[in-house]
RNA sequence: GCCGACUUAGCUCAGCGGUAGAGCACUCGCUUCACACGCGAGGGGUCAGAAGUUCGAAUCUUCUAGUCGGCACCA
């Protein structure tokens, strides 16, 4: 079987994984063990607005890792995935391409046109994601995939709203909340963002006394507008200034109303004048104060933005930016503004639009989260799940996030979404319940109408983890539930801990007395080339499409598999060329053992018998690797064991196996210790393909494919009746007894021999057709290893002859070097040598020698160490110290034999 | 204000108590019959600074400086 000379990414992409998804190998069904252990992950749902971004991507790929070597392992394993429908970031698209195309606003084509028009946009875009995840090659179960607008996942979802409501952990009340007049919706903290506003101002206002004629106070505020809805002026009860106007009555200036002057703790005396206006209807700390001297609030602002009625006639309809000026100017010509400061101020944003939130009294929807976030904390506390990788910083964040938690507003004032299982009467009684003929029922067929209100998303995301399976609050227990909840691990990004990951946890905990996932893995971020986080305004995106076409999913993959675990990345284009290079290695090794494959297969069995030192080095060390990879990922460190793969394929298989053994399998010679070699070869060849596999799937199923001797026989055993391919093949685990420390100790030294000889090669200019005679003076027990390995070594050294002895006479025109364990190797140059190169050569080794022995001597002539340090260690030391004192002993006579 | 992370070779990053590592870049030499997306040989770091713990610190503690996060407050 020929290969084409470079890899080529797209033929591999285009072919396998149709084939892969239309045998059902993403299923669970696919594994026959009915013993089988299951693995299981959810995937965060991307919203159906987004298109893939190198986030996701690399989301996906550890994702993708992990399960396709359980999958390997032999589980029962599922990868579910689904996306969510994302409430106000399609009602926006939808809102914008009404205006855009029909100039139409979502009132004039009214609620039911509105949704079915979201439902077409879903339709239209909200599959991009989806081909794009199949480009990465994701090994999810598209038959299991949800939306969580399905109808059952909507049941679900009126189901646990219900429920929640009928235990008094959902209640609708008036609460100071986050307004967005733009989206006109109430915003939840956490959609709330902080924006630094350098050029704020901090007004200062004179309220004239009712009584003392000419006499005001003097209150500052950053909102001038909200005084229209002024209540009270409040100054601490022990602050003297003010003591004795406490009680008296303002004459709220612009409202045309008498406000008292109240004492209040909150207060603090140092801050501006030490009065504040109190306006409870716009402002948190307001509301508490209002609640405790009893005074309703006076709401002076609609809905989107502007004044409305109780602000004044002259005020009603004014944008608030254009009332908080009016207001200014008002104060100015009445004398009462007292002086304007500059006042850098943190503005509350909303987290999508950026317009400033407004807090404001409203009546909403709340989740009451003192209950839930117990079940998180007790949860945590008691069992330590989930457990986060990396654990710090992000255990202790979660907790005392939660430990802190405030009431969670649950209702959003948009159309598209799952909308408010309540009906009303006429009354204004509430009746809650999953459907409008069930709230009749409680509503003794009273004519009802139902709330206009719809959830949070994040309301619906929270369920993600049991309501994939198929609970929609009736049906509560389904073969997938039982097999696969709780999950195995979530692989999310830092911003939706909070959002998503804290929720999922109680309202899973809450609804089916479980928890959702064992670990919760947090990526780091991807930054721009410029270190800054992505985004559209900096254009310093990185589109994951672009990369999978310039350099092949694979690189792309085991590139961002390679990111340490947490870390936050800056992308750079050089780092998947690395892995491009990488992979392109892969191929051209696995063309290497096709050309010269003769009547080879994979088998197992050649990988029992080693024959030379170099096979079983090969074989001890890809045992080692196996191990290695097994535990790294067990821990999550992908990272790790990207670079294990790496270097074991590239430097111990390329750069040493198959130049060891390149003569000998090139041959012309049909033996069957060639076929043997040669089956050998082949078959590490086919293991460390299974090894990467789960980091580069293509490219591995690509090459397994094509070696002779592969099939369903090769499967985990799960998967013995399933059509042949790698990513049912049985992962290796790696076997210790198959770990040869000797193999191993004998081969450095045949490769230290290699590199010293060549050292001296490069060093003397020797070129590099020339063949070099080579003497080797052995120390003990080292003979054999250097006799046994003639071939390999002439070959790679280019040495015209290797003679391996104790003792020789050599000429004084020779390039010498020291081995570990006390041998020497001489190379004659006669003619060729130049002296002075020589002596800098081996000055450069001695000094870097001499180094080490200074350093080691220190410490070993330090009693404490001696005294205080492991035995191991000490006697380590000692070892080592012998031997470098006996080397630089040798390299000392070496430099005087050839003159100073 | 509170909590936290980061600072290691020119660049991007691993390592996190016992001889400073990788990839890229750099220097030198190679059309060696798998691969120039390659092969071989090199150069390059007082691990931000200071103090401490320890026989021993890039690695633990404290402080300082710089960079970046999260949370809270903001009349």
């Amino acid at each position: 079987m020929q290969l084409a000379k470079a890899y080529d990414p797209k033929t591999a992409e285009s072919r396998h994984y149709r084939r892969w998804e239309s045998l059902g190998f993403f299923r669970p069904e696919i594994n026959q063990n009915p013993h089988a252990s299951k693995f299981s992950i959810v995937i965060p749902p991307p919203n159906v607005t987004g298109s893939l971004h190198i986030g996701h991507a690399l989301q996906h790929t550890l994702m993708d890792v992990l399960v396709r070597r359980k999958r390997m392992l032999g589980c029962r394993t599922l990868w579910l995935p689904g996306t969510d429908h994302a409430g106000i970031s399609v009602q926006r698209k939808v809102v914008e391409q009404l205006r855009k195309e029909e100039g139409k606003t979502p009132l004039e084509i009214g609620r039911e046109e509105f949704i079915r028009r979201c439902w077409l946009w879903k339709e239209q875009y909200g599959n991009t994601i989806i081909e794009q995840m199949r480009r990465e090659g994701a090994s999810v179960d598209w038959s299991r995939h949800r939306f969580t607008m399905d109808e059952s996942y909507s049941r679900a979802v009126r189901s646990v709203f219900c429920t929640l409501y009928n235990e008094g952990w959902i209640y609708r009340g008036w609460r100071i909340v986050n307004w967005c007049p733009r989206d006109r919706t109430v915003l939840s903290d956490l959609e709330v963002k902080e924006e630094v506003r350098p050029d704020g101002k901090l007004y200062y206002l004179k309220y004239p006394l009712v009584d003392d004629r000419g006499k005001t106070l003097t209150v500052a505020t950053t909102r001038p507008e909200t005084m229209l809805g002024d209540v009270a002026v409040a100054v601490n009860p022990s602050d003297d200034r003010y003591s004795d106007l406490i009680g008296k009555l303002i004459e709220l200036p612009l409202a045309a109303r008498q406000i008292p002057i109240i004492a209040d703790e909150y207060v603090d005396p140092g801050f501006g004048t030490g009065a504040v206006k109190i306006t409870p209807a716009h402002d948190l700390n307001d509301y508490e104060i209002g609640r405790r001297h009893d005074l309703a609030g006076i709401l002076v602002m609609n809905d989107d933005g502007t004044m409305n009625s109780n602000a004044g006639r002259d005020f009603d309809g004014l944008d608030r930016f254009e009332a908080r000026q009016e207001v200014i100017a008002r104060f100015g010509e009445l004398g009462l503004l007292e002086k304007i400061e500059d006042y850098e101020l943190t503005v509350p944003v909303c987290e999508r639009c950026k317009t400033i939130v407004e807090p404001i009294l409203s009546e909403q929807w709340f989740v009451k989260m003192d209950g839930l976030r117990d079940l998180a904390l007790v949860l945590m506390e008691n069992e330590g799940l989930p457990r986060f990788w990396p654990e710090v910083p992000h255990k202790k964040v979660y907790t005392s996030w939660l430990e802190n938690l405030k009431d969670w507003t649950i209702s959003r004032q948009l159309w598209w979404g799952h909308r408010i299982p309540a009906w009303y009467d006429e009354a204004g009684n509430v009746y809650v319940a999953e459907t409008e003929s069930r709230a009749s029922e409680l509503a003794l067929g009273k004519s009802l109408h139902q709330d206009p209100d719809v959830l949070d998303t994040w309301f619906s995301s929270a369920l993600w983890a049991f309501a994939t399976m198929g609970w929609d609050g009736e049906v509560v227990e389904t073969e997938d539930l039982r097999t696969f909840v709780p999950t195995d691990a979530l692989v999310t990004g830092r911003d939706i801990i909070f959002l998503w990951v804290s929720r999922m946890v109680m309202m899973t905990k809450k609804l089916i007395g479980c928890h959702p996932f064992n670990d919760v893995i947090v990526t780091g971020t991807v930054l721009g080339k410029d270190g800054k986080p992505m985004s559209k305004s900096r254009n310093n995106g990185v589109d994951p499409i672009e990369m999978f076409d310039k350099y092949g999913v694979d690189a792309t993959r085991i590139y961002l598999a390679s990111i340490a675990t947490g870390a936050d990345i800056r992308w750079n284009d050089l780092l998947i060329e690395t892995y491009r290079n990488f992979a392109n290695k892969i191929w051209n090794a696995a063309r290497f053992c096709l050309l010269n494959s003769g009547g080879a297969v994979v088998d197992l069995g050649a990988l029992l018998e080693p024959r030379s030192a170099a096979d079983k080095w090969i074989i001890s060390r890809f045992n080692r690797v196996a191990i290695a990879v097994g535990s790294a990922l067990d821990k999550y460190q992908f990272h790790e064991a990207v670079q294990i793969l790496y270097h074991f394929f590239w430097d111990d298989f390329c750069d040493w196996y198959i130049e060891l053994v390149k003569d000998e399998i090139t041959g012309e010679a049909e033996n069957e210790e060639t076929s043997i070699l040669r089956c050998r070869i082949m078959t590490i060849l086919e293991q460390s393909l299974r090894l990467l596999h789960p980091f580069m799937p293509y490219l591995t199923e690509e090459i397994w494919e094509k070696l002779p001797g592969v099939g369903p026989h090769l499967h985990n055993e799960a998967y013995r009746n399933a059509p042949a391919s790698i990513m049912l093949s049985d992962y290796p685990k790696g076997n210790e007894q198959l770990i040869d420390e000797r193999a191993e100790a004998e081969m450095q030294l045949v490769i230290e021999l290699i590199k010293r000889i060549r050292n001296i090669r490069s060093e003397m200019n020797i070129k590099p057709g020339q063949r070099i005679p080579v003497f080797v003076i052995a120390s003990d027990g080292q003979e054999q290893i250097f006799k046994a390995n003639e071939a390999p070594i002439l070959k790679l050294a280019r040495a015209a002859s290797l003679t391996v002895g104790r003792d020789f006479e050599l000429p004084r025109a020779s390039a010498k070097a020291v081995l570990a364990g006390g041998s020497e190797v001489v190379v004659p140059l006669e003619g060729l040598i130049d002296f002075t190169k020589e002596r800098e050569r081996l000055k450069t080794q001695l000094t870097k020698l001499e180094n080490e022995l200074t350093r080691i001597s220190a410490q070993l002539e330090n009693e404490n160490f001696v005294l205080r340090a492991p035995a191991k260690k000490v006697g380590d030391l000692r070892k080592r110290k012998s031997e470098l004192e006996q080397q630089q002993a040798m390299m000392r006579s070496n430099l005087a034999a050839i003159g100073e």
